[in-house]
DNA sequence: TAACTAAATTAGAATAATTCTAAAAGAGGA
DNA sequence: TCCTCTTTTAGAATTATTCTAATTTAGTTA
């Protein structure tokens, strides 16, 4: 992902392409990791604390970016959300996996039906354990 | 549902039937409104802060309660669980509609096959928005 | 290119949801 | 009834996140 594409990704959802979205939105996209604003602070120290948690804020607007609210500890999570997928928690580690082998038009359909709402988004987490943990 | 009713959820869950925890999971059955710990802490006033948060914690422990964390304020909303169901928010209003219209079988599946993991649980929610809102 | 301005960044202070502490009360079993 | 571990509680502490207001900058215009 060059320099430009960052910037037209930002640009064309309203948003000026400034170097710490940039580096922010860059950062997102090229880790696995599920950071906290904190986390992602650590790693780029030269951007200040309050822009992160700006800048997050902004990604999430606009839809490129979303909230993981796990329950291990109580930091919200962050996650690039330019491909919509799930989520799998591990319980015994707590490691968030990405996972799009799903089609959830049944589940918009579903929800469309129960609520009479026009369906904008979805977030899922499916809770798991290792199969050969004792129990 | 009965005081034994309730003594005997909690006990099955090694969970001593205090009357705190008795009347706190009681509200959770009966109120339909998602709250706050600070929400049931108004209703039931008799009740201290911590011990709302401490019981709450035991509920969600024993899989009785789930959290959910709306993306429209920093409070955790707490929400019994006796019968898994999903969650749709109305993005205009805020409001979170149940609904258990949907089988999670293939998406259990699915994610089983994403990650070899058992799978124990899920929290989804689908988000939509009032299909006459001007846009 | 230079000037302009609304928007973005920043350090540090403030907020508030949640957790912690340690002393008193209660549940359930013996 | 007694015992003991668990639970409850008020209030203090923590800390993730938000706010403030001064400074800087991106993108536009001339
Ligand atoms: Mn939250
Ligand atoms: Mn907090
Ligand atoms: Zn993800
Ligand atoms: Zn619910």
């Amino acid at each position: 992902m060059t320099d430009q594409n960052l910037r037209d990704m930002l640009q064309t959802r309203g948003l000026k392409a400034t170097f710490q979205r940039i580096t922010i939105l860059d950062y997102l996209m090229t880790h696995e990791t599920h950071p906290t604003a904190d986390m992602i602070h650590l790693d780029l120290k030269e951007i200040s604390l309050a822009t992160i948690y700006n800048t997050l804020e902004k990604l999430v607007d606009v839809g490129l970016v979303i909230v993981i609210d796990t329950q291990k500890d109580d930091k919200r999570h962050y996650d690039y959300y330019g491909e919509p997928h799930y989520h799998i928690i591990n319980n015994n580690t707590n490691e968030i996996i990405d996972a799009d082998n799903f089609d959830v038009a049944p589940l918009f359909e579903a929800a469309r039906q129960a609520s009479g709402l026009n369906i904008t988004g979805f977030h899922i987490e499916i809770y798991g354990v290792d199969p050969d943990e004792a129990k």
